[in-house]
RNA sequence: GGGGGUGUAGCUCAGUUGGUUAGAGCGUCUGCCUGUCACGCAGAAGGUCGAGGGUUCGAGCCCCUUCACUCCCGCCA
């Protein structure tokens, strides 16, 4: 009977004691004692230490054997004694005595490490040799993690009545708003598919088309430029629509899974509960200073514009009479840090192009800073009363105009709870941002652009937009944040021909602009479409959060670079000559390879 | 499209003000070693300093061009 192994390399216990067992696996360490010889075997498992001595041939055919090399061992589990267990390993307390060895498959000198140290090693070297950095037990497990989370994501789905359908991957153009990746096409000569930005139009289809409750594990297309936490290309939705359902509807039916699957593999860390806090985007930024709330971060940006309103402090007073807002944030204890940590502060609010950052600290010996002696006591005490101040600590102050200060603001708001270690990284709280603002104004061309997608619903329907200023419209379109990171966005979508046409009116767009847009669609809307919403997790950046990994690569098996090349399988790449032409398309000279 | 960082041995890096023969750790190879578990000890091999050009008596180091990787802005839910 043949056989590659009784056991994995994890499996192995006391129990096993004196068994005849067969293992397969990789070499991972060799410890050549000269006449004693041990090696780690290691498969997808885990590790098993395999002994043998020069009473055996074997021992000098494994001594010839790489590290890296696979190979099959047979031989009897020994039970090992006092300072030979190894703790650390859950088969430590045996060992497995070699009686025959076959080379299963032979590894070259390695161009990079596998075992030891190799937490340095660059980009470039790993992903062109991914397959031995994937051996890496960090990197394993990302993947593995990344498995068992969609496997609980699929589970909770169907647990709350979802149903995972299919869409096309060989579609047409969206308006999602990113550059397509096009697909020649062979029979028809000049024309192109487009790789799907997102199943966007077919899930809200499959609800016109009578189905509900639809989710899918969905790959998504869209050729822009990569960043840490983006990767370049392509990337996983978690996809969700749902018929006949409220924003709350969809809060309810979303929150158990996510909250689920967070618990599961979360090990020590907190999870906050559902249902998740709602907070409207105007609050966010004015609380947080941006739409991605990281709520580990007990700090809370208060409006103290009115203090400073006709105050001794002049350029704060001055400001605030050319319309400038003045937020303060309380910084916890901070009044005993050196006045070079306050200077670092304020160097930095210079770098990054705003005035410096007023502060006032409030020490056993009285206020200090900038600002203090320019304030009158009744201004102090309304500051100290509105930000909550405590002897001991200090409050920072942000002044300006627009939306460049707001978001600064909240930049200032991360710093502070950084350098004063309030952010507990053993948590993870969720939260949704809701009512987004429909319409937005270009702030260089002053003209009306749709702030999301245009598929949302706004809020008050076609009323809204014919009798609202549309800046004040809100939409249906909410976001799900955890720890300053958006990992879902949603929406109740406008199934109303009528609405459409009149928001795509505001934008600037006529009939024919939003026909050719998405005629299908619109076309569908008009034999009986249900109300309709749901939203999308964007699945790669939820397993970073969980294997607290800084970069989108760490947790995809096989990751593009930067600029989108496959190194491993050299991708893009040059067509053939004959593949060129049965697409139809006809190459420069200069373009051409050689 | 723009800005920053990096590029030196197979890998990760050091290399002073421009000055003789460019170093270390890991890996590789050789020898020794029967209880290691990142085994240990001794020795050896291994370099177009990303590429091209320039300045200089002399360039890993200074200047220009270019390439690759990476981070950020733009872009992108």
């Amino acid at each position: 009977m043949h056989t590659y192994r009784t056991h994995t390399c994890a499996a192995l216990r006391k129990e096993d004691a004196g068994k005849q067992v067969r293992l397969s696996g990789w070499i991972h360490s060799k410890r050549d004692h000269g006449n004693l010889l041990f090696i780690d075997l290691r498969d997808h498992y885990g590790l098993t230490q395999c002994v043998v001595d020069t009473s055996s041939p074997c021992f000098a055919k494994l001594e010839k054997i790489r590290p890296e090399s696979v190979i099959k061992v047979d031989g009897k589990v020994l039970v090992r004694e006092g300072s030979t267990v190894n703790e650390k390993l859950p088969t430590g307390h045996i060992e497995v005595a070699i009686e025959d060895i076959e080379l299963l498959g032979e590894a070259n000198i390695l161009p990079m490490q596998v075992n030891g140290d190799a937490s340095d090693l660059s980009e470039e070297q790993r992903l062109t040799y991914r397959f031995l950095d994937l051996r890496r037990e960090k990197a394993h497990a990302n993947i593995v993690l990344r498995s068992n989370f969609i496997r609980s994501l699929r589970e909770r789905m169907w647990k709350q009545g979802f149903t995972e359908y299919q869409t096309p991957i060989l579609t047409a153009s969206s308006p999602e708003g990113a550059r397509d990746f096009l697909v020649p096409s062979r029979l028809h000569p000049g024309q192109f598919y487009a790789l799907p930005q997102a199943p966007q139009q077919f899930k809200q289809l499959l609800m016109v088309s009578g189905f509900d409750r639809y989710f899918q594990i969905a790959p998504c297309f869209r050729d822009e430029d990569s960043r840490a936490d983006r990767s370049p290309g392509e990337f996983y939705q978690l996809d969700i629509e749902m018929s006949f359902v409220t924003q709350k509807d969809i809060f309810e039916a979303v929150e158990p899974v996510i909250y689920g699957a967070f618990k599961e593999f979360s090990g020590s860390r907190e999870v906050s509960s559902y249902p998740f806090k709602e907070i409207p985007f105007d609050e966010a930024m004015k609380t947080y200073g941006t739409d991605k709330p990281d709520l580990r971060n007990p700090l809370l940006i208060k409006e103290v514009t009115e203090v400073f309103r006709n105050s001794d402090f002049g350029i704060f007073a001055r400001m605030v009479e050319e319309g400038a807002f003045i937020r303060s944030i309380k910084a916890p204890g901070a009044a005993g840090k050196p006045r070079s940590w306050f200077d670092k502060l304020g160097n930095w609010a210079r770098e990054e192009g705003f005035g410096g950052l007023a502060y006032i600290s409030f020490t056993p010996e009285g206020t200090k800073g900038p600002i203090a002696k320019n304030l009158t006591s009744e201004k102090i005490e309304q500051i100290k009363k509105i930000n909550n101040i405590a002897e001991g600590d200090a409050v920072f102050f942000i002044a300006g105009k627009g939306a460049q200060t707001t978001k600064f603001t909240g930049r200032v708001r991360t710093t502070l709870g950084e350098e004063l270690g309030l952010i507990d990284s053993h948590q993870f709280i969720f939260c949704w941002i809701t009512d987004f603002p429909f319409y937005e104004e270009n702030e260089e061309t002053k003209v009306i652009e749709f702030s999301h997608n245009p598929f949302s619903m706004p809020q008050g329907g076609m009323e809204a937009l014919q009798n609202s200023s549309p800046l004040e419209i809100k939409a249906y379109q909410f976001d799900m944040v955890c720890n300053g990171i958006e990992i879902l966005s949603g929406a109740i979508r406008n199934h109303r021909e009528d609405i459409m046409y009149k928001a795509f009116e505001i934008a600037g767009y006529g009939k024919d602009v939003v026909e050719a847009k998405f005629g299908g669609m619109l076309n569908a809307f008009k034999y009986g479409a249900p109300p309709h919403g749901g939203c999308a997790f964007g699945i790669d950046r939820l397993v970073m959060l969980l294997a607290e990994e800084d970069y989108i690569r760490e947790v995809i098996a096989f990751p593009l670079t930067q600029r989108g090349q496959d190194l491993l399988m050299h991708a893009p790449n040059y067509a053939t000559e004959q593949q060129l032409r049965e697409l139809h398309i006809k190459l420069r000279t200069s373009e051409k390879k050689d």
